[in-house]
DNA sequence: ATGAAAGCGCTAACAA
DNA sequence: TTGTTAGCGCTTTCAT
């Protein structure tokens, strides 16, 4: 029994009656125009009647390029992610590039294990989602020259190319919508402060209510240790605890507002009569909770697809300054958020 | 200037002082018991100071296998499928292999594209999210020897190794839970036919209200073309519309749910008091749903793993008969259920 | 137990 | 415009 072995560069050559070589200059659009028209059409045709796919393996051997990025996020389940993973797709797959995608559960040993498999696979960049402000291991890719792109979050040097929201704009248009339907007195609930995420939306959320001559101090704001549920309950309970007076609530982000939920559920407090809430982040499914919740919208494919963008042109011309980019956001209105009652 | 070439299987044994075929066998978990002891150590030892990672393009060209397989899905962002890809990936990773995940928009045309793209890439097998009952792709990917599984759904030839929860006893479940509660006339929103999951899942809510002696009738079943929030919306318009007198829906999926919400919301309708909603898979956040869904519950991760395992038990042993898999599931018993008020 | 030699499939100097 | 040649980094007979 004969196993039929998949056609070589070879097998298509030599039905052409031509060299390998010209074969591939035929087959690969790049050097098209390096052979005769006609040579070119007739290889062409063969190769189509043998089914012949090239064959990356050999091909990236040959030119040392993978055809691979690495993408390093927490956890794909977070449904923050797979609209970004879909931009990058959407950007790297026409280019002839792949993502392997790798989670690191926020754990550091992992994320330095997933790395180092991503780096054996010889990735040729990296698109990063984990930053925290502080973190040696990104900097030592950097400084090795691992071509990479953050998304979401930055390092405190900056140094490394980044693809962020506007994040302090999109704290600025949340006080300006409550202020705007009449809160005076608007509390936080800050995420974790070694994620450039939290730190700025909070910085963010004071210079706001500054801007805005709202009354502030550090009884409406409550720091939250994780970007989770729980913590925004906890975050919420403890200013309510505290007596503090607010009738509404910027979240640092969406999870956080739904641990809001749970304490409104728990307290009898009737949103948005007694009190208003703003996520950010827009995630889907967000816009069904019982109130629909007002958040801010992140454009999580653009910034996707902006981020592959960069790193394909870091790849294509090492030489180019590296830049950062911030991408606007919007607000999206729902009923979480009205007038205050009182 | 010198770039850092990284080192090669030459490097290492050259400092070593052996043949980089003995460095090789050294390097090789498989092979180090070919090697002399203390030659493997010294050269395993080299190997570390100068930073060697065997360089897998070049294995995969040797040995004509990629350690990749393809992963064939609609959509990532469904958040149904975070949770088996990382099922999939926590098995496929020990096991040395890697993921490509393409998105076929549940497009023909694309999922043909995707799956060339993937074979280019030269694949050794497939997980596939995508079949219809009639999927002439599959069958002849199939018919050429594609190793594949298919997860939650099934061909109609049954000839494809496959992982899918037990949908039958699921419809049942929930059914039998809503009789408990006091149901009799109970509606089904219907997914489309020609995926095995919406056939299953219909075939088995008329068996069960036979099973259960309740009232049955085409006014009680309506079919979405889609498995989607607008479709279920459509449906229960429809049933609503058309006089019918039940108490209870079970839906065939929580998208199908979800667009029941939008219905309870645009007539008034009080949940769970005017009606009761059950769901399918049990969706992150669908609990979170003003009332909470009440869901069937899919071992989504597991559908992943197991996938993968099966995946790679046909890939090591091209001989092993193939099976398929039914995964038992639990109905997850929330808000959106209770007692008829009538 | 180790070395020699060949080759996986492709591309890129270089030569003609 | 095409062919020649060499080699990417590794594994695997085969020989020693």
């Amino acid at each position: 029994m004969t196993v039929v072995r998949p056609p070589t560069l070879r097998d298509v050559a030599q039905r052409a009656g031509v060299h390998p070589a010209t074969a591939s200059r035929a087959l690969n659009p790049q050097t098209r125009s390096l052979v005769n028209e006609a040579t070119a059409s007739r290889v062409l045709k063969v190769a189509e009647s043998l089914g012949y796919r090239p064959n990356p393996i050999a091909r990236s051997l040959k030119t040392a390029r993978s055809g691979t990025v690495g993408l390093v996020i927490p956890d794909l389940t977070n449904p923050l992610f797979p609209p970004i993973v879909r931009g990058i797709e959407d950007v790297l797959g026409p280019a002839g590039y792949n993502a392997w995608i790798v989670n690191t559960d926020n754990d550091p040993d992992r994320e330095q294990s997933q790395v180092d498999a991503l780096r054996s696979r010889h990735v040729e960049g990296l698109i990063v989602a984990t930053a925290r402000l502080q973190h040696p291991l990104l900097e030592r890719l950097h400084a090795e020259g691992v071509r990479m792109v953050l998304i979401n979050r930055r390092l405190a040097s900056g140094e490394i190319p980044s693809v962020t929201a506007d994040d302090a704009r999109g704290i600025a248009t949340s006080v300006e919508h409550l202020v705007s339907l009449g809160h005076r007195r608007i509390a936080h609930l800050a995420g974790p402060q070694n994620t450039s995420t939290g730190l700025v939306r909070q910085q963010a959320f004071r210079q706001a209510v500054r801007d805005q001559g709202l009354p502030e101090g550090p009884d409406l704001i409550a720091f939250c240790d994780s970007w989770t549920e729980i913590e925004g309950a906890r975050g919420l309970r403890s200013l309510l605890d505290a007596g503090s007076d607010f009738t509404a609530v910027v979240a640092g982000n969406d999870l956080l507002a739904l641990g809001c939920y749970d304490v409104f559920a728990e307290r009898s407090i009737d949103c948005p009569q007694d009190l208003s809430v703003v996520g950010f982040n827009d995630m889907p499914i967000i816009d069904k909770l019982r109130p629909p919740l007002t958040s801010v919208r992140v454009p999580h494919y653009e910034v996707g697809a902006e981020a592959a963008r960069m790193l394909l042109e870091g790849l294509a011309d090492p030489q180019r300054h590296p830049r950062s980019v911030l991408l606007p956001l919007t607000l999206a209105v729902r009923q979480s958020t009205a007038s205050p009652a009182r």
